[in-house]
DNA sequence: CAGCATCCGCTTTGATACTG
DNA sequence: CAGTATCAAAGCGGATGCTG
């Protein structure tokens, strides 16, 4: 990107991770640590292959990721954020945190990555009764299901499966968001494709920290 | 800007506030309120003119800032932040902060307007003595005077003069804000070209919260 | 003067194909 | 797997002109 020449901040921080896609290149290392450049492809879609390489190298210029050599079973090269890349989180949290009541807007082509919702859950979800026992909820919404669980009162999200889940929710990812918002009601959810097994009960205690005004 | 198409509230947020110069007229409006089209202008240098009229129709569209006719005797139209863009403060504020340690560089060309600096200054200096008696400090640096005050222990900081201040800091921006830091010792100040009038020990007492990491 | 719209050359991006 | 190469399309920057 070209320097806005600006002695200024925000203008200073645009100039490193204003250019198009740079952002949710940090997003990808962010969410999952270290990736292969095919990995960032994959959570990327839609990003030219040519560009992708580009804002790597930028990137790396500016200390923000970091190339490494994976350990010799591997044999191929990790990009993973540095301590100054890290540091970019809160601005991605943010960022969440602003975009979440654009959420309820799914465009039919918009491509879905269960990993992109797992962080938004985390900032936004509350257990409204933490001293009860820990419950843990899966959801079959995108690519890969998702684990909610609760520990010490604090909610936890995760890729993967659970061992034993007290609730399992599945269908498309707007209803099923829609639902944790207390933006659908729970006697609306089978009409909005989502199957429900379980306890009912926890969609109750695990519920949007603030409701978010409808747009 | 092109949508990224993407079911993830970052990228949505960035399909809004990720083009070219966006955040930074939000950065206008959040820190002067209400601007006519040319202080817009003014504090955006470089910015094309049909790029900031597109801009404003695409932020006004998507409900982060509000066309407001001035009242009689000023005829003209201001615009304005929303309670939804007023929102996206905390994002330029993490901006701001990862942005500091680049500040360290001041290209030859860079701009410079005082207002830029306000904010900064807010979020990063400190009262390291908060009960001793509150203090001013002046700082002629840029395009207008800046005042830092101690209120209550906390730093509070504006544009314009003081009616009497402690100290009077003069001389070029990036010494100004390395004497503040910390990042330039107060003997080495004069030699980079500072002037200082008023009681030093004023800056013990005014400095960074965190001493930023030497790049 | 404030608030744009138009035009044009240049840069960046997107889509795809190709390579060590 | 991890990129380069190529080229058309879109976006941007700068100048200028128009309208109330």
């Amino acid at each position: 990107m070209r320097s806005y020449d600006e002695y200024c901040a925000i203008a200073k921080s645009l100039d490193v991770v204003g250019d198009r896609w740079t952002l949710l290149i940090v997003r990808e290392l962010a969410l999952r640590g270290g990736c292969r450049y095919t990995d960032l492809r994959n959570g990327l879609p839609g990003i030219a292959s040519n560009l992708l390489a580009e804002r790597l190298r930028e990137l790396e210029h500016a200390g923000v990721i970091a190339r490494e050599d994976a350990p010799p079973p591997i044999a191929t090269t990790l990009f993973r954020l540095t301590a100054r890349g890290e540091q970019l989180r809160p601005v991605l949290e943010d960022l969440i945190r602003w975009g979440l009541p654009l959420m309820t807007e799914q465009k039919p082509g918009d491509a879905v990555r269960s990993h992109w919702l797992v962080w938004a859950l985390e900032l936004m979800l509350t257990d409204r009764r933490p001293d009860a026992s820990p419950v843990t909820v899966e959801l079959q919404a995108g690519d890969e299901p998702i684990v909610i669980e609760t520990r010490d009162g604090t909610i936890h999200t995760r890729l993967g499966r659970a061992d034993s889940a007290d609730a399992t929710l599945t269908g498309p990812p707007r209803p099923i968001l829609g639902l944790l918002l207390g933006l659908i009601q729970p006697g609306d959810a089978k009409a909005n494709g989502i199957d429900y097994q379980g306890d009912p009960a926890i969609l109750d205690r695990i519920g949007a920290e603030t409701t978010p005004p409808p747009s």
